[in-house]
Order: structure tokens, then sequence, then C-alpha cells
DNA sequence: CTGTTAGCGCCTTCAG
DNA sequence: CTGAAGGCGCTAACAG
């Protein structure tokens, strides 16, 4: 720690001394011979400036090689231009693709992106707060991580309200007051299941997410409503937890290969698990979909290339996270749309039939 | 955009009139009965403080739900506590483990991840200095994007010395001053292609990136070294460019099935790309390994659950993604290596070889 | 159209 | 051990 010698104290000398520093505005009304307010509404494009000023101002700029501070840019405005993304996992090729679209319109509109990656953690509101109010992020965008702290991030708000905009996720209740956006998950998932049941399927089972998993929970809800109401013609539900993960997902369905009598269809709640489910089924020596049929959810760009191509619903993730930053910044920009009650934003889902999915074996 | 009536008016009211804004370290001081220095020191552990005064503040740091606001923090310390981190592309599940080490150890360390991701295009060196100079940085990791615009950057560097780590990449001779983390990737490819010929391959192809891709062009070039090693046993080098997608390989590896005489072995320089070129095998009807052996590069997730599991090169992501932060650093908080002239940093690779390879086939 | 002025919130000398 | 004071670089009133 304590640096011995004059080699430390060298460089902590008052900043003042440091040598040829980056210029700054006043450096450059110096040279431009006009006042720093002027370089400033050159800069910005802001009030008025007759063209030989700007003139010299640019030309200043271009001299002195300055680029504005823009630390002492947002501290003057109070804003970062940085939005905070949490999500439970950037390896997800699903919310890779989201990030796409979010990357795209942020870098459109001029802000940048921190992201935070739960890791399928739930996250607590401490957590989300500190991320907010130490980073100072203008805004947060939620991937199914909102639910397990929706409460306390209610109530610990006593501050400043944040633009907070919910993405591909059951929206709670008392998240409601929150922008959000996503596909019916209920509904896909259920005609997932339905397809399955139309193929003649009765022993369908589901491979969840981590333990009570917001972000696949209405997928398990839409699957249960479409064993319901297919009634007495299939069995009772088969549910095993994967992990949304291609390593959980393969010891799932091992288990389920294992039931007696075997499920002759198993539906994943994402495609990383149905990948994982294929390695398993191939491993048992089983082949898709003679034997099981498979159904994904995400179309992620290895559904189409796996073997046999993946059976899946296809969420437009880009656009998701496209929608999401323009919403989160009308938000920020536009802060009396706080107080709206905005309806959630439900975007269109669509079923992919490809080869993994066939008719129920013979006799089973 | 013209607010009319009334509402508009209200919030445009000046700055000091905003409801509650939130505390200030001046508010605090007031209501423990000390000065801000006082307070400042609490915050930050520094200087010397009586413990009834440390107590005081506590208070009232407590009763008034003080957060320091960060913005005006970095601004007077000159730091964001931001990393930039540029990289070809966050889909690729081989980035995606490299950033998990990234956050991880960013996270440890109390900075934040910006990501900018160039879509596999190169980066001019302006846009560079713009994410680095206005988003403010406290330094930039650049992986497998460096070498398009190591001129430039260099040349345009008249500003203060900027911290930099290289990873991933094929560094440059006139990168060499800047510290870089990565494999061997001439030998890793070179080992791998070795491993083809030793099956008995003599007509191995090869996916490359994109054009002159820095990402790739070592492994181009061990390909090549192994080939020629070989001398005459093995035939003239056939390479097509990927675009280290999986659709880009698909169509590539498409090609390469139509060559006469057929490829017996591919070797991909990366493992989307062989997921790619693995569907177009079996679209032709051909099996792995019987009919085609097949190489991939950086041993994904998804490399192991494969039908058949992909013999790869297995690069440690995560490490080099945690050591790149850590690098990056030691750069920015020793201000001193910036005049080292380092080492590049070799970590070890290995060549996991499971069932997409196998002997050549008959007569072939 | 342009210059002057007053801070934004915080940290850090410098005195006491 | 503590308080007073100055200023980081920029922007946004307010005068002229």
């Amino acid at each position: 720690m304590a640096l011995k010698g004059p080699n430390g104290e060298k460089t902590r000398k008052r900043t003042r001394s440091r040598a040829s520093s980056a210029a700054s505005i006043r450096d450059v009304a110096r040279v431009a011979g006009v006042s720093t307010a002027s370089v400033s509404r050159c800069i910005n494009n802001s009030g008025t400036l007759s063209d030989g000023t700007r003139e010299r101002v640019l030309a200043a700029i271009d001299e002195l090689n300055y680029t504005p501070n823009s630390l002492a840019r947002d501290f003057r405005r109070g804003r970062t231009f940085m939005l905070l993304v949490v999500l439970p996992s950037v390896g997800d090729p699903f919310f890779t693709d989201v990030m796409r679209g979010v990357h795209a319109e942020a870098g459109r509109r001029g802000y940048g992106i921190v992201i935070s990656d739960t890791q399928h953690n739930s996250l607590s509101a401490n957590e989300v707060e500190t991320l907010l109010i130490s980073r100072q992020a203008d805004g947060i965008i939620l991937f199914g991580t909102a639910s397990p702290f929706a409460t306390e991030i209610l109530s610990s708000r006593r501050r400043r309200a944040i633009p907070i905009v919910i993405g591909c996720e059951a929206i709670a209740p008392e998240l409601k007051r929150y922008p959000s956006v996503q596909i019916d998950n209920v509904l896909a998932a259920r005609q997932a299941t339905e397809h399955l049941i139309d193929l003649g399927h009765r022993r369908i089972a589901f491979v969840a997410g981590v333990g009570g998993s917001m972000l696949t929970a209405d997928r398990e809800r839409g699957y249960r409503a479409a064993l319901e109401a297919a009634g007495k013609r299939v069995s009772a539900a088969t549910v095993v937890a994967g992990d949304l993960s291609v390593a959980g997902a393969a010891a799932a369905a091992k288990r389920l290969l294992a039931v007696d009598p075997r499920p002759t269809a198993i539906f994943c709640a994402n495609d990383e698990m149905a990948i994982g489910a294929a390695s398993a089924i191939a491993e048992q020596g089983l082949r898709i979909p003679e034997d099981m049929s498979l159904v994904g959810f995400d179309d992620t760009r290895y559904a189409a290339v796996m073997q046999p191509p993946l059976t899946t619903i296809r969420q437009p993730a880009e656009r998701i996270g496209m929608r999401s930053v323009q919403r989160i910044c009308k938000l920020i920009e536009e802060p009396s749309a706080l107080r709206d009650n905005p309806e959630p934003e439900i975007v269109a889902h669509e079923l992919i039939v490809r080869a993994s999915t066939g008719p129920v074996p013979n006799g089973r």
C-alpha cells in the first residue's frame, strides 16, 4: 500500500500539475477568444451562435483535440446516459438476441448499457437500489428478474421515481404499474402443449426453470392449462425442474426418461434446456421424434440447426429488446410518463413446427 | 415535440425547485451537526474521525437515507469505475463465457462493464476514442477486435495513455506494448489439424472467420503449418470463409461438400461454425464421423452435447476474462504500469477429442 | 448574439 | 481531530 520512494510522491502531486492533461472548455475558449458559454453552445448546438464564432470555436476544438469531459457533463446534467439491464443469464442465446436489440436501440439513442447478470439468482431490492443509485443509471430494464423482489423494491422506494421497464416476464400484480414488454407466455406454452396433444401424445413431461422462476412460471401454467383442457385424454402433469441451462436440463431429462411409463414427449421451458434434453435422449439410444418428441421455447439460432431441427416457440427477441429501450427512454425523457399506468405490451409469438415432434409411437 | 399547455412549462422549472431531491452531503452534515468534510471522511474511511462524530454522521445518513451521488464523485475523482469491453459478438457463447469471467472479476472490484459489440465489423480508432473519451471509461479491453485499427489508434493517441488490454487475439507487432491475455492460437490450431492428419485424413478443409479476421488468422496459420509439415501426405489447403456464425458456416460447409474430391474432414475456426457445419453435413445425408470428421474451436457449452459430441479446442474463457480485468485494473490503479512493456500472457488450451472425429473413410 | 456568473456534489488541502 | 474554503468542467440563467 504505502509506496516508498520519491516515485510515489511524484504521482500524488496536486491535480493541477499533471502534465498536459486533456484540454478543457476553458482552454478552447481562450484559444478561440470567446467565452466558455459560447463553446458550450457550440458543442451542444444550443442557444444561438454566429457563424464566425462557431468557426473559431470549431478551429480551436480541432487544434486542441478537445473532447468534452463527460464526467463533468453528466454531473452537471444529472444524467449518465446509461441504462442498467438486469437479466438472469447473459449466456442464454435468447437474451443474447434480446440484448442485440437493446444495444442497437440504445446506441442509436446515445445510451450506454450496463449489464447485471444475476446468474439465475434472485436479485434483492437492495442490490438493485445500489446498482441504480451508485451507478446512477438513468433507468433500469428488468428482463425476467423482476418478481422476486417486487414487493421489496416498491416499498423501499421512498426515493424519487425511477424509470423501470420489465421485459419477458410474468407481471406480478404489484408491478402492473410498470411498463412491460413480453409475449403471452401462457398462451404460447399452451399452444405448444396442444400441438403435442394433437399429435396423440398423452404422457407429456415439462422441464421447468429453477424453483419458482417467474420467467417460466407462466409457461408451466400454459402447459398445465392445455393438459387440463384435454381432460381425461392425457395423464397427470409430469414436471421436473431444469435450471434453464443445457447441463441442468440434460440431468433433468435423464430422470424423466427413467420414469415408468416413460413420457412420449418433453416440453422444455426454453431452447437451452431442449438442447440438453436432446443430448440426454440420444444418450439413452432413443430417437427424436420416433421415440420421443421434443419441444423448446425461444427459437434461438440453434433450434433450426439441431438434429433434428427443434419445434419451438419463436419470440421476437430483438424486438423485445428494442421496445424495452424505447419505453425506458420515454420514461427518462418525459418524466411525466412515470405517472402513466401503461398497458403491458404484448408482442406476437409463433409456434414453429419442425422435425423434433411427431406422432406418438405405436401402442404407447 | 412542442408541449402545449401549462404542463410542459411546469416540468421545466429550474432545477432548484425539484421536489425533495435526493439528500446531499450538505444535508447530512447539517443534520449531524458536522462539516461536509467530516461526512466525506466518514463515507470514505479517509483521514481521521472520532467515534462520536462517526456515529452522528452514520445516524444522519441513515435518517436521510443518503446515498452519495456518484456522478459528483466520479467527476471529482476523475474516475468512472467503468470498463469498456469491445468484442466482435456478444452472442457467441465463447465470449459469453469470457464475459462471465469479466463480470465476476469486475463486480468483485467494484467496476461496471460497458459492452461494445462490433458485430464482427471492424471498429475504427475513432469509434474507440469516442467510446472511451465520451464515456470516460477507466480502461478498455479489446477482445478479438484490436488489430484492424491498431495503427490508427496508436498514431491518434496524442492524448494521455489509456489503459488498454487485448484479449483472445493475435497481437500485431505495433500492439506488443499492450498487455494481452490469450491462448497460443497457432499451436492449438496446429494440434487440432495434426489430430486429423493422425487419423489418416488427407483432404482437410478449414472454415475461417470473416475475411482477414484477426481473431482467427492465427488459427488458419496453425492449420496451414500443420498441413505443410505433413508435406506430400496431405493435399493443398482448402479454406473457405464462414463469418463466425452458425448460419454463415452452414452455407460455407455446403460449398465445401460440393467440392470434388470432397474433403474428409472439416476444421472450423470456432464452435459456432462447427454447429452450422454439422447441420449442413447432416442435411446432405452424411454422417459424422463416418463420412466426415468435424473439429471446432472454443469448447463452448454446446460442444459436448452435440450429436455426436464435438472434438474441439478448449480455451479457458472465464479465466481469460478474469485475467483481462485484473490486468486492466492494475493499469488503472497503478498508472506507472502503463510504462511497462509486458509479456503477452499465454494461457493453456487443450485439445478435447470427442466423437466427431474418426478415421478417414475407407478408400478415400 | 455573447459574456458573466453561479453553482451541481463532492473531495482535499490547509488551518486551527 | 475537525472546519472552512476552493475548485473539478461544464451548463444555464441572466445581463448586456
